[in-house]
DNA sequence: GCCGTTTTCGGCCCGACTGTTTTCAGTCG
């Protein structure tokens, strides 16, 4: 996506912020947001625009778009510099501690002088907020857990954010004079769900240029090392990127060693260990003569270990050894490794594993045929029906789900009579945009209960219905995991959406028996989502490892809310991979014809 | 600050939950 809109769309969201904390207009500050949300879902790349296309997108008007011309022209925006001269930036990070909102910062602010994260711990400690109104001790427990939240979140960055950032370095590095190959390696090539720092890989002959235009890219902030073979900066966004230059004859050495984990490395080395050779970045070795064996390729690496190429998002030492193993070096073409050790070491290598498997033909983003979770600005998605039935067309699925939310979720203020409105229109479109089929859908609310919005008979005519929970996120063990088995039992639902709601970073998983769902879903034959949002990511791979063995099915879903969210499935690819799912365990891979009678099947 | 077929002023998603209070403010989705 166009970076400008991502700056803007930050921009205005500070704005926003920075009206609430001092006390301004809460309609106004919400103008603010609600156009940084516009901008940064618009397909347009705003700093193309001039001020009446920027008017054009839905929520900015004359003020905002003229401030936004000023800034692109300037790269100031004079009301900006005011309010943040009058609030230290500190205090605007406060807001983003979960559970304190900008009435409470500016409280601490004014009354305390608390204008840091640091300062809030400390105050706290120190029992300075004792006294102050509206804050007792629920409240002081409340934001010290959930600074201990952003802590752990803050030192990692989301998976899109790494990825975007990720592609930029390497679309420079590759324009650089002499570059064999790059591409990035780490947590982000294995599609972890955050990244903690991005790791670039270079083959040339000579580094100093990569170094060179590396430091010289327009984000970086600051050099933390630099050297020959390896220069760490860290960008404007405080993001740590770290570049590795290597000799084209160590690029597949030094890629298995960069992209890890280092689990799955540790046992790669001691594989190579008993077979007298050594593993490092730049090879593997004779470990006497050190005369060097291969090194080109991952695929020759793994071979020379008889082990067939694995995936980088299985590379985690759960087991994808043992299973590699038990493959055999086949499918990459093979090598002549003594018969002997390859079986003793199948042995030893499984025992370590729970139980012997073997690779998994692993799902890919080309298997998705349709999307089954998705938003339009009926209900709080940013475009159109028409809009979002075209992008997805482009991207040439072969179906499609609307599921705008249902009226339970009472913002926003869906009816019957809306919802059939908008079936009329997707029976209209059904199959007209690149013959791309629509399903007609809903996102159900999972109430407290258990119970979901429509009537029975209502619910009835809707082709899929997903069904989520968007509310009492705090019920305890017992009631939430009967409240998710109920739905479960719901012949109705189809898809549970983003099962434990988790936000990363933000909110905790929901409190839940979740072995007890996983089985309720494979009897009752209900798929689990695997929600691709980059804040969401829910199921997580651990759950799906574990869902899988209860024989659940999948959806793999955007949710997108706008059009740039079509984009991200690919995490979700990414999620379902980790999670060692094939293309078969996955609903939305299935043709048309089969999904139907899946939605139709009527559950015991 | 934005918006409009009930409009150019006066609304602005609205209800629930939590923790603080003693009738309500702040936060969330």
């Amino acid at each position: 996506m166009a970076r400008p809109n991502k700056e803007i769309q930050a921009l205005l969201q500070e704005y926003a912020d920075l009206i609430l904390i001092t006390g301004g207009d809460a309609f106004r500050a919400r103008a603010y947001e609600k156009a940084a949300r516009a901008i940064g879902g618009s397909r347009a790349d705003v700093s193309q625009l001039d001020e009446k296309g920027l008017r054009d997108i839905p929520g900015v008007g004359k003020s905002i778009a003229d401030k936004v011309v000023e800034y692109l022209r300037t790269g100031e925006m004079p009301e900006m510099g005011e309010v943040r001269e009058r609030i230290p930036s500190g205090v605007r990070h406060l807001v983003e501690i979960p559970m304190l909102g900008p009435k409470k910062a500016k409280i601490l602010y004014d009354d305390l002088g608390i204008s840091s994260v640091p300062a809030l711990r400390e105050a706290i400690e120190q029992g300075r907020l004792r006294d102050l109104k509206g804050f007792g001790p629920k409240t002081e427990e409340n934001i010290l857990h959930g600074i201990e939240l952003l802590r752990v979140a803050g030192e990692r960055i989301p998976l899109n954010v790494a990825t975007e950032l990720a592609e930029e370095v390497v679309a420079a590095l590759n324009e650089v004079e002499g570059c064999e190959k790059c591409t990035w390696a780490g947590s982000l090539r294995r599609m972890r769900e955050t990244v903690g720092d991005v790791d670039i890989l270079v083959a040339a002959r000579r580094s100093e240029p990569f170094m060179e235009a590396f430091r010289a890219l327009p984000y970086v902030a600051e050099t933390i090392a630099q050297g020959e073979k390896k220069t760490s900066i860290r960008t404007s966004t405080g993001t740590q990127v770290d570049l590795r230059v290597v000799p084209p004859g160590s690029w597949g050495a030094a890629l298995i060693y960069f992209t890890g984990s280092k689990a799955h490395n540790i046992r790669l080395r001691e594989m190579a260990v008993r077979r007298r050779l050594k593993l490092s970045e730049y090879g593997l070795f004779h470990a006497k003569s050190g005369k060097k064996i291969v090194s080109e390729t991952e695929e020759e690496v793994y071979a020379r270990l008889d082990l067939p190429w694995i995936p980088p998002t299985l590379r985690e030492d759960r087991g994808e050894i043992a299973a590699a193993l038990h493959d055999g070096p086949r499918r990459s073409g093979g090598s002549r490794a003594s018969r002997g050790s390859h079986e003793a070491e199948k042995e030893k290598e499984s025992e370590s594993a729970d139980e012997p498997q073997q690779l998994p033909e692993l799902l890919t983003e080309s298997d998705i045929k349709g999307d089954l979770h998705t938003h339009t600005n009926l209900t709080d998605g940013l475009a159109s029906l028409e809009d979002m039935v075209d992008a997805a067309a482009r991207r040439g699925l072969l179906y499609y789900a609307v599921t705008d939310h249902a009226p339970e979720l009472r913002m926003q203020q869906m009816t019957e009579e809306k919802i059939l409105a908008q079936r009329e229109r997707v029976r209209e479109l059904d199959g007209k945009r690149r013959k791309m089929r629509l399903l007609h859908g809903t996102e159900l609310n999972i109430g407290p209960g258990g119970d979901v919005d429509w009537p029975e008979d209502f619910l009835r005519d809707f082709d899929i219905c997903v069904a989520s929970v968007h509310s009492h996120f705090n019920q305890n063990r017992d009631a939430q995991t009967r409240r998710l088995l109920r739905a479960c039992d719901n012949p109705r639902i189809h898809i549970i959406g983003h099962p434990t709601t988790r936000i990363i970073g933000k909110r905790e998983g929901l409190d839940v028996d979740l072995d007890a769902v996983f089985a309720a879903c494979a009897r009752t034959g209900t798929a689990l989502e695997i929600n691709a949002h980059p804040h969401r990511l829910d199921l997580h791979d651990e759950h799906i490892l574990r869902a899988k063995h209860h024989g659940v099915k999948f959806a793999v879903n955007t949710d997108a809310h706008s059009l740039p969210d079509l984009e991200c499935l690919g995490y979700g690819v990414g999620m379902a991979q980790r999670g060692w799912l094939t293309a078969d365990q996955v609903i939305n891979t299935w043709p048309l014809r089969r999904l139907r009678s899946f939605l139709r099947t009527p559950q015991p």
